[in-house]
DNA sequence: CAATTTCGTGATCGTTCGATCTATATAATT
DNA sequence: AATTATATAGATCGAACGATCACGAAATTG
């Protein structure tokens, strides 16, 4: 009848957590608050926090000196050990059509944002932290923006090694930010204004990529016949 | 030598606020809410909102009954007062080209989503209560999303109204999500991560909606076609 | 089994928060 | 100039917050 969890003053208690080693409690800690800072935002409080993992608030300050050290290891935990090192590898793997190539990263890419962890701790940590987000732009723009763009130049333009010297991408580097914002758009329906989803996601990122490819081949099919004629450069290389 | 600021007992005071007709006050207020909420989250307190506004915060319980309802004020005047009624009205406008006219209200709206209001406050107000976007979604997708797909439509296919009344749209509709994503995209970039941006803000908007005509050009070409063909209808109506 | 170390709890401190209340200053009206 | 109405200030309340600490429970060790 009586609980363990209970008291002699029969005061209604929780039950004691159980005895952890301090790494296997440290990773618990981190595994844990990651979903509810998720969930909750990183305004949350850490009672509610060590409420929803059992254990109490001031445990929480034995393995993180502070909230604040406890948001960010959270924060590389979700941006570094979500990143797959492999996806430069399929973007640069010409033994496959560029359009496949793009749909292989693109659709695993959009697994992580349908994971409401990826998209609202980037967004809170934004919010939070300006110039926290740096290091995984940087990430993003060398290691998918700037790759697809040589891609594309290499698959759409008659003198890919000319282009790449002469002409400037800046553009052709935001029809690629403009793919990724549509993708990861997608998890912001989903989990920052709770709206609408495409009936099919799948099918949605393989038109998205299908579309993106029909622009950038225009444009680079223009801008490199205009390179090809001299007296036609200027007018190319000022093109927008 | 003495400020009326200072009372007799010599601690420094701020400057009274001045006396206001009421609904100028309450407009003042809101206004500079808007601001600020914009600016530090809807989480910042009561007490340095009213600091930076000049009044005390105890003034700000005159205005609105609590916190939320002031919160809820600024969401209005966010997204009823900056929304353009006229949007619409250029996209149908057949008299310019399909082109044109998407370049003209995508470059109106950036103008939207480079204030540092829209973008954060929205964001901001989807992660506090989920739902409260639906109505902006809903405007979004009758006002402009479904207009522009039929403008694509018609300009596209050639029999646009046997397409519109045979063929599933979904995807066609999430080409637009997607552009509708690239442009917010960059004031996200801006307000959210504090990150690069475009260098040429419209003429990476131009390059996008003419990337995005692009890829919808080459989707519906093909669908009419197979459309027109009806040994063709079963692959054309699933065609994704 | 006893000593020691490690891990978890509950009480509590100082601060900050949203919200309320009373008193005063100022503008409008008579 | 007297009166009335109301805009504003300042003090304060109870709750919730991050953080700290001494103590007790449970492993670990010899």
């Amino acid at each position: 009848m009586s609980l363990s969890a209970e008291t002699t003053t029969g005061k209604p208690s929780r039950a004691r957590a159980p005895k952890l080693r301090s790494s296997d409690r440290r990773e618990m800690i981190l595994r844990q608050a990651l979903d509810y800072f998720a969930a909750n935002g990183f305004t949350a409080s850490t009672r509610d926090l060590a409420t929803a993992m059992g254990i109490t608030q001031s445990l929480l300050y034995r393995y993180f000196p502070n909230k604040q050290a406890l948001i960010e290891a959270v924060y590389d935990e979700v941006t570094l050990s979500r990143w797959n090192p492999f996806w430069e590898d399929i973007i640069k793997d010409r033994s496959k059509a560029l359009g496949v190539r793009l749909e292989e990263y693109y659709l695993d890419y959009a697994k992580l944002v349908l994971r409401h962890e990826w998209v609202r701790i980037l967004i809170f940590a934004g919010f939070e932290k300006s110039g926290i987000n740096d290091r995984l732009f940087k990430l993003l723009k060398e290691r998918i923006f700037e790759p697809v763009v040589r891609e594309c130049i290499a698959e759409y333009c008659s003198d890919p090694e000319a282009f790449s010297a002469n002409e400037n991408v800046d553009l052709e580097l935001e029809l690629v930010w403009g793919l990724h914002a549509s993708i990861f758009y997608i998890g912001m329906r989903k989990w920052v204004y709770a709206t609408t989803m495409p009936k099919d996601v799948n099918a949605t990122i393989i038109a998205l990529v299908s579309s993106f490819l029909c622009g950038m081949k225009e444009r680079l099919l223009i801008r490199s016949a205009s390179l090809a004629k001299p007296s036609a450069r200027r007018r190319g290389k000022e093109m927008k």
